[in-house]
DNA sequence: AATTATGTTGCGGT
DNA sequence: AACCGCAACATAAT
């Protein structure tokens, strides 16, 4: 689910409500969701919450930090205690009279619970994601699209010289932290420029225009609150994002291109699809 | 009912 | 180095 928009939306809302809060439980219902030693953070503050890319980085006093990932499927609800721990479902096959879902369900991971009875849910129906216990904050060392390092220059010199698709340098998290699909794809799209063209291929002019539309995407992305496009991604109230509604091309197969009208098209490749307009971009 | 797709990324082989 | 396919897994959609 989560590229940055959902990440950094999640961050957010933690920050508001975990710090100062100590840890006094945890229990790891499905063991590989968790590395470390679960009762190593027993007795833990939580001081801040951070972000690499798309790992969140929870600081704990003593120099530790949960660095979650949470891949394709991975949501953090916070409930304030047990008796409110019911949230929009979650998860689409876990219907209820009420519409609501009591937490933990069925793919809840990982419960955090705090000293004011306060509760953390990792829940990740397909299992990719992770919380660790390690003692520095993991992620990528590469600039974060939303941040100061992220220059035009930087991005012309990831370009320049290598045929890779621009889309496939887009996603690199090794050269630019925080982009995903979504976004990539829509970022193409507003840029001009098909996600196909290899990178060292870019005039200065579309370096110019590409790196202004991915930086104007993802905070879009963020000032919606992420992308709920198959209600997996919530925010930890269980609310959903809105981006979805003004999808440029991504998720548009055969719809028409907002500008000209044309079907929006479809290819996939290296395992994920590209959309784009053929006549809008080049 | 079997196949295909999904917002991520790490691995091994060429 | 870079690309490709496949892997992890569960489910909805076609």
């Amino acid at each position: 689910m989560p590229e940055l928009p959902e990440v950094e939306t999640i961050r957010r809302a933690l920050e508001q409500v975990l710090p100062r809060k100590q840890i006094t439980g945890i229990r790891v219902y499905y063991p590989r969701s968790f590395s470390g030693d679960p009762a190593a953070i027993i007795g833990k503050q939580i001081t801040s919450i951070g972000r690499k890319g798309k790992i969140l980085n929870i600081r704990l006093n003593s120099e530790s930090y949960l660095n979650v990932h949470l891949k394709m499927s991975g949501q953090l609800l916070y409930a304030s205690s047990r008796e409110s721990a019911e949230f929009p479902v979650v998860v689409p096959l876990e219907p209820s009279s009420t519409g609501l879902s009591r937490m933990p369900s069925r793919v809840t991971r990982v419960e955090i619970e705090f000293a004011d009875g306060a509760l953390l849910f990792f829940n990740d129906q397909r299992k990719f994601g992770w919380i660790r216990h390690a003692t520095v904050a993991e992620g990528t060392d590469a600039p974060d699209v939303t941040g100061p390092a992220f220059t035009q220059e930087y991005f012309a010199e990831i370009c320049a010289g290598t045929s890779r698709d621009i889309k496939t340098v887009l996603l690199d998290q090794s050269k630019i932290a925080g982009v995903g699909n979504v976004y990539a794809n829509d970022a193409l799209f507003t840029a001009g420029i098909r996600p196909d063209r290899s990178a060292d291929s870019l005039t200065g002019n579309e370096i110019r225009r590409l790196h202004r539309a991915v930086i104007e995407t993802i905070q879009e992305g963020i000032a919606r609150k992420g992308t709920s496009a198959t209600s997996i991604y919530v925010t930890p109230d269980g609310s959903k994002g809105s981006y979805q509604l003004i999808f440029r091309v991504y998720s548009r197969e055969g719809q028409p291109c907002h500008i000209c009208g044309s079907p929006i098209l479809r290819k996939k490749k290296g395992g994920r699809s590209n959309f784009w307009c053929p006549i809008c971009q080049h």
